[in-house]
RNA sequence: GGGGUGUUAGCUCAGCUUGGUUAGAGUGCCUGCCUGUCACGCAGGAGGUCGCGAGUUCGAGUCUCGUACACCCCGCCA
C-alpha cells in the first residue's frame, strides 16, 4: 500500500512541493473548525498535516473522526510554511504537509496515560502499557540511543579483531557468586541447567580455543533481589583477549567507551581515564566506586585518638577498628536537624551513631567537642586543615562499617548541600583489588572478583603465607570501571597456570574433587596450551542510564521487571499446568 | 528476611494534622462552535467501591490493625 513511505521527522526542504506518503499515529489533533491540524508521529519524530476544509471537505470529514493514537496512512505535498507559522519547537517546523489522502489504518481507545512527557506517570502503569510508554519520545530516544551504542559496540571491536561468538544460555550450575536460575531438565529427570551470570567459562574457553579476541552483547542472569540499578536479566557487553596485559584491555575498553559517548550522546570524552588503586579508593572515599564529582574526602585519624579518653573512640580502636572522619565546610546548611537526620541515615548502615563536632574559627563547640583533649583538638585542625566554619563527622567502628557509613554518607550531603556536578561524566579505573576477602563468620576466604582471577605475579609466594591479618597484601590482577560512583564494568587477567590455580583452590577450601566436578572443562582445557588471557565485562544497561541520565535501569530495558521480579505486562513468572510440572518430575510444595 | 514512602476521577495531585452537609482542582474524555493552530481557543457535559479487609465511633477518605501492589534502602548481589 505504501510504494515509497517517507519518516515524519525526516521531512526536509528538498521535498518541498513533492506529494509524499506517510504512516503514523495521531500526536495530536488541533481543530479550528474550517481548517484542521494533525501532528503524525512516527520513529523518527513529527510532522504537521495539514487540511482546509474548504479545498478538500471529503478529508475533513475524515480528519474530524481521528483520536490520539489512531494509526493513519497520510498522503499529501509538502510545503513551506509562511514565516508567521514555523514552529521552531519542532524539528520539522519550517514545513507541513498539506493532504490530499487520509486513511485510518487503525483507530485506538483513549490512551490510559497521556504520552506526551510534561507530567510524570506512574510507572506501574508504565510498565503495564509498555507498548504505549515506548510510543513516549523519551522512551523512543532511550531505545534509539542504546541501539546506537549497540552498533558502536560492534564496529568497534570488529575492527579491532574481535569475533562475536555465542555462548549457551542453558549452561551448569556453578558454586559461589550470586544465586542461579535453574532450569529443570526434562530429559534427565532431576537435573538443572542454570542460566548463566556471565559467560565467564566459556570465554576463557574460546581463548584456549585460538579465538584471541571474543566478544558477547549478551544477556546475564542473576536471581537476587532487584534495585534501582539492578535486574534480574542484563546485558553485559563481554570480552576476552589473549596475549595481553591488564594496559591493552583498559586502551580497548576506554576507545570503546570514547565511541559509545560520541554515539549516544555526542560527546567528547578525554582519554586516558583517571586511575586509583582500591587501596586509596578505600581510604580517601571508603567505597571501591568512588563518585569523584565532587571533594569532602574521608580522613583517617586513628593516629590522633590513640590515648582517647572518649569511651567511644577508645573502644572502637581496642576492639580493632579504625576511626575516620568527614570534615564538610558548613556555612549552616547543615543544621541541626540535618545532624539529627544524618544520625539516623547511618544506622541504617550499621553505625552505632554518627559523633560530630563543629569548628568555628578555631573554636570546637558542640556535639562531641567536650571530649576531645587540647592536643586532640590542636592534630585534628591540622590533620584535616579546618578553616572557617566547618562540621567534622566521625566514624568508629569495624573497617567496614566505618567506611560503609561515611561513604554513604559523604554522597548524601554531596547531593544535600547541591555539590555534584551533574554535568559531568567522570570515569575512573580502580586498580590493584584484593585477591581475596576473609569471612569471619565461615572463617574461610573468597575470591574478591572469581577464582580464576590471578594474583600480581610478585604476590603468588604469598599465598603460602597467608592469614585473615595479611590478606590485603595480596593483590590481583583486577580492574574495575567505574563512572560517576557506579561501578559499570570489572575484569581481570586470568590464572592460565596450573599450579597457581591449585593454590587458589586450595586456599578457598575447594578440594581437588570439588573443582573438577565443577569446573572439570575449564581445568582440562588450561592444560592444553592456553594462552595467557584476561578480560572485561561493561554493564550495559547501567552506562546507557548513567549516559542518558535516566533514574532508574528500568527505563533503559524496553521491558524491565518490578521490585518482586514481575512483569506487569505479561504477568510473568505465572503458574503452569500440573502436566508441564509432571514432565519435569516437579513438585511444587508449600513452606 | 528487615526498614521507609506511596495508593483519592482515565492521568497528575489536594483534602487526613483537628472524624461531621453533596469528596475538589488541573488535565484528559464526550458534545457543540470556531480557517493558521502548535499545551489552539470558547461554551456545556459526563466521570469516584477514596487499593482491599477488619476494627474504633452515632458517624471514617480522615483514627487503629491487617493485607495487596509499586517505589527507595539494608541484608543479598560485584
Amino acid at each position: 500500500m505504501f510504494t515509497q513511505r517517507t519518516y515524519c521527522g525526516e521531512v526536509s526542504d528538498s521535498q518541498s512541493g513533492e506529494r509524499i506518503q506517510l504512516g503514523g499515529w495521531v500526536d495530536k489533533k488541533r481543530d479550528l473548525g474550517g481548517i484542521i491540524f494533525l501532528e503524525l508521529r512516527d520513529v523518527s519524530g513529527i510532522v504537521q498535516i495539514v487540511i482546509d476544509s474548504s479545498r478538500s471537505p471529503d478529508i475533513a470529514a475524515i480528519a474530524e473522526t481521528v483520536r490520539n493514537e489512531f494509526c493513519l496512512r497520510v498522503e499529501g505535498t509538502v510545503r513551506r510554511r509562511s514565516a508567521e507559522t514555523v514552529n521552531p519547537s519542532l524539528a520539522t517546523g519550517a514545513l507541513e504537509v498539506e493532504a490530499d489522502y487520509i486513511e485510518v489504518l487503525n483507530s485506538s481507545l483513549t490512551p490510559p496515560f497521556p504520552l506526551d512527557t510534561r507530567n510524570s506517570i506512574n510507572e506501574e502503569l508504565r510498565l503495564q502499557y509498555r507498548y504505549l510508554d515506548l510510543r513516549r519520545e523519551e522512551m523512543r530516544e532511550t531505545i534509539l540511543a542504546r541501539h546506537r551504542a549497540t552498533q558502536v559496540i560492534r564496529r568497534y571491536l570488529s575492527a579491532n579483531r574481535f569475533i562475536e561468538i555465542e555462548t549457551p544460555i542453558l549452561n551448569k550450575s556453578t558454586p559461589e557468586g550470586a544465586r542461579d536460575f535453574l532450569v529443570p531438565s526434562r530429559i534427565s529427570r532431576g537435573m538443572f541447567y542454570a542460566l548463566p551470570q556471565s559467560p565467564q567459562l566459556f570465554k576463557q574457553i574460546l581463548m584456549v580455543s585460538g579465538f584471541d579476541r571474543y566478544f558477547q552483547v549478551v544477556k546475564c542472569f542473576r536471581d537476587e533481589d532487584l534495585r534501582n540499578d539492578r535486574q534480574p536479566e542484563f546485558t553485559q557487553v563481554d570480552l576476552e583477549l589473549s596475549f595481553v596485559t591488564r594496559e591493552t584491555v583498559i586502551g580497548v575498553i576506554e576507545g570503546l567507551i570514547a565511541e559509545m559517548l560520541r554515539a549516544t550522546i555526542g560527546l567528547e570524552v578525554e582519554l586516558p581515564f583517571p586511575r586509583i588503586s582500591y587501596d586509596e579508593a578505600m581510604t580517601r572515599y571508603g567505597k571501591d566506586a568512588p563518585d569523584t564529582r565532587f571533594g569532602l574526602e574521608l580522613v583517617d585519624c586513628g593516629d590522633i585518638f590513640k590515648g582517647a579518653s572518649f569511651n567511644v573512640f577508645s573502644a572502637a580502636l581496642a576492639s580493632g577498628g579504625i576511626i575516620k572522619c568527614l570534615p564538610v565546610p558548613d556555612d549552616g546548611a547543615i543544621s541541626r536537624k540535618m545532624a539529627d537526620d544524618y544520625t539516623e541515615y547511618v544506622k541504617t548502615f550499621r553505625a552505632k551513631g554518627l559523633p560530630y563536632v563543629r569548628y568555628r574559627e578555631g573554636d570546637f563547640e558542640g556535639g562531641i567537642s567536650k571530649f576531645l583533649s587540647e592536643s586532640e583538638r590542636m592534630a585534628l585542625s591540622k590533620k584535616l586543615d579546618l578553616k572557617g566554619v566547618m562540621i567534622v563527622f566521625f566514624g568508629s567502628d569495624r573497617e567496614g562499617i566505618v567506611n560503609d557509613t561515611l561513604a554513604n554518607l559523604r554522597l548524601k550531603i554531596g547531593r544535600d548541600l547541591n555539590l555534584i556536578d551533574e554535568s559531568r561524566f567522570n570515569f575512573l579505573w580502580v586498580l590493584d583489588f584484593p585477591l581475596l576477602e576473609y569471612d569471619e563468620e565461615e572463617r574461610r576466604y573468597y575470591a574478591k572478583h572469581h577464582m580464576f582471577t590471578a594474583p600480581r605475579e610478585e604476590h603468588v609466594a604469598l599465598l603460602d603465607t597467608l592469614t585473615p591479618e595479611n590478606i590485603n597484601t595480596i593483590k590481583a590482577q583486577a580492574y574495575d570501571i567505574v563512572l560517576n560512583g557506579v561501578e559499570i564494568g570489572g575484569g581481570s587477567i586470568r590464572i592460565h597456570n596450573t599450579d597457581v590455580q591449585k593454590k587458589m583452590f586450595e586456599v578457598l577450601g575447594i578440594s581437588e574433587e570439588d573443582a573438577k566436578i565443577k569446573f572439570s572443562f575449564l581445568l582440562e582445557a588450561l592444560k592444553y596450551g592456553a594462552p595467557p588471557h584476561g578480560g572485561i565485562a561493561l554493564g550495559l544497561d547501567r552506562i546507557i542510564m548513567l549516559l542518558l541520565r535516566r533514574n532508574s535501569i528500568r527505563d533503559v530495558i524496553p521491558f524491565p521487571k518490578t521490585q518482586k521480579g514481575q512483569c506487569m505486562m505479561s504477568d510473568a513468572p505465572s503458574p503452569v499446568s500440573p502436566a508441564q510440572l509432571r514432565e519435569l518430575y516437579i513438585k511444587v510444595v508449600d513452606k
